[in-house]
DNA sequence: TTGTAAGCGTTATCAG
DNA sequence: CTGATAACGCTTACAA
């Protein structure tokens, strides 16, 4: 029999101290044929004594599985730390991975001609991926294309190359905001955003002209700091028919809409609607509280495993999910 | 020869291509010895040629090492949201891991008993593990010292059980705040905290005792929610002597606490000076912008992969790195 | 400077 | 219901 030099049990030592094959031990723990009960309590026991794990890397290389998934964002810096969508969306991603058995590796944003994008996905050290917001000429995303590897998207490719996808219900979100505008009152709404080649900015944009039409006005900021959106703001409401409210793709974006409403001499709410996207801490306690569309990072979860499992495996994955949206009503659309 | 079945290209075609044996093209790309020259060129050609890349699983099959590292951060939900030093601290973690050959995986807060503690470690599949804010009680922490896993600390471990942590330098953060608020001439400064079992905590209790004695004073919010912080400060601020200064242990707190000021009709700056940590986007852009000491996430990463690698290959990793604050001085503490 | 061959700890294919 | 045994694709003594 083997034994272990390094300290590590194996599957050698736990069959001989139950008295079965390898083959046996094996099967006890993957399931994937039937053990007699009598002898898979004995396997199971010798198996607790001896602290018996199954080394991931032997199961690597006998299946050819790693049994780990890759998650990527696109962006990072201020684009990330004030996202709270991403800082929920990761630990549920990562706990619904750990679930069904994967790890989770976390892979940052890398520039073209990063010499460690190949080995990630070459050495077979991902099973799949999950993309978060992709971008057709990010690097990451095009070798995840390239090698084949299996992905599910959290938002949608942007050119609509992939059918793996899960996703807020951004049409629904424009909606719900038109309606909530047109009910309290505001005439002409502008919407707020910024620059950026991901699927949700094509959407609100679809989105909000085929609510407002021609009544409707796009402001774009130069990015998501507070003082692109305030500057952005405060020109349009010093234009000749300035908008009454702004719809602003997210709550960051909407925090700083309000502070240029203000600062020209406005109200928030009364004068000016002002409401988001994300729900965030933010929005809720600012002064005065944002009205914002609340989205549910966590639902993306066991949507998206299960998803970038079945493509794994070779099953047929579900139709791509859409997630639920709700409005949340607070002062700064109150006139 | 050994023909792949499954697509990859493995070690023996390489080696048949370019006329050598697998150990030399074995040793040609781990360095780990000399190769003739004219030998190497024509086996990184064949390899090209061939797009072979060494298989992962049979490298951690051989060597027992998985070439993963873990990331732990302790805390979740909205004080992960509100936690910018995590969102910078990521990326580049993980770039400097990447850059050392590992792939990183993020593990969730998990709770006692969660049944995927075990294998994560005891499979093998990482080599170490990276603890952010540990806390000792923590399962995942717990697991790891069990596990004896080689482990590295961002932020001490609160009772002093490990020598290898990167921190920052909470101790000058304590210097440079109390010597800039003596200066600016505010005398009964409060420390403005939360109730958490991390280093850090310890810290500035210590810190801020040492620099302003019997006169400084604590306030206690509940959590890192506005709403607690405005309480706790608006209930100090109506005490017999009232603070003229609070010093956040986070830039969160110090936006609540100026909010609290200015609700009970005292000006920021002028009348009761404001100081946060972290130097985030919102202390930036507040209004008035606040004072704040700068942190610097990124330059985390080096040491820490670099501690941990050391620890992992059993050499001797250097003495704990502290990294260095800067105070950034802002309208909030102008009088 | 290079090669041979014995592991590493599983899974999976046959055969009983 | 259970076992032998050949892969899986590397690394690393040991030998030349």
């Amino acid at each position: 029999v083997k034994q272990a030099e390094n300290g590590r049990t194996t599957i050698f030592e736990v069959a001989e101290a139950a008295g079965v094959s390898i083959t046996t031990v094996s099967h006890v723990f993957s399931g994937k044929r039937r053990v007699h009960e009598e002898t898979r309590q004995r396997v199971i026991a010798a198996a607790t004594r001896l602290a018996y794990n199954p080394s991931s890397a032997a199961k690597a290389l006998a299946t050819g599985r790693s049994y780990a998934l890759a998650l990527q964002v696109s962006f990072s810096g201020e684009a990330l730390v004030l996202n709270s969508f991403f800082s929920a969306l990761l630990p549920a991603v990562s706990l619904a991975a750990v679930g069904r058995g994967y790890s989770l590796a976390y892979v940052p944003p890398l520039e073209a001609g990063n010499s460690f994008i190949g080995p990630l996905l070459n050495e077979g050290r991902v099973d799949g991926a999950v993309l978060v917001d992709p971008r057709v000429d990010d690097p990451f995303v095009q070798a995840v294309q390239a090698s084949r590897t299996p992905f599910v998207t959290v938002g949608r490719m942007p050119d609509g190359s992939s059918p793996f996808w899960i996703d807020n219900d951004h049409a629904r979100v424009c909606d719900l905001v038109s309606e909530h505008l047109r009910k309290e009152g505001y005439e002409r709404a502008a919407l707020l955003t910024i620059e950026a080649e991901v699927s949700y900015m094509a959407d609100y944009l679809d989105g909000f002209a085929a609510a407002f039409g021609d009544s409707g006005r796009v402001v774009v900021a130069e990015d998501f700091s507070n003082r692109a959106a305030i500057t952005a703001v405060a020109h349009a409401l010093q234009s000749r028919r300035p908008p009454d409210a702004f719809f602003c793709v997210h709550d960051q974006l909407a925090l700083a809409a309000a502070i240029a409403v203000e600062r020209a001499g406005l109200r928030v709410g009364a004068d000016v609607g002002v409401i988001g996207v994300g729900d965030s801490p933010f929005a809720r306690e600012a002064q005065p509280p944002l009205t914002s569309v609340a989205v549910f990072p966590e639902r993306f979860a066991e949507p998206t495993i299960t998803m970038l499992d079945a493509l794994i495996r070779g099953e047929a994955p579900e139709a791509p999910a859409v997630i639920p949206v709700r409005l949340v009503t607070r002062p700064s659309t109150r006139r």
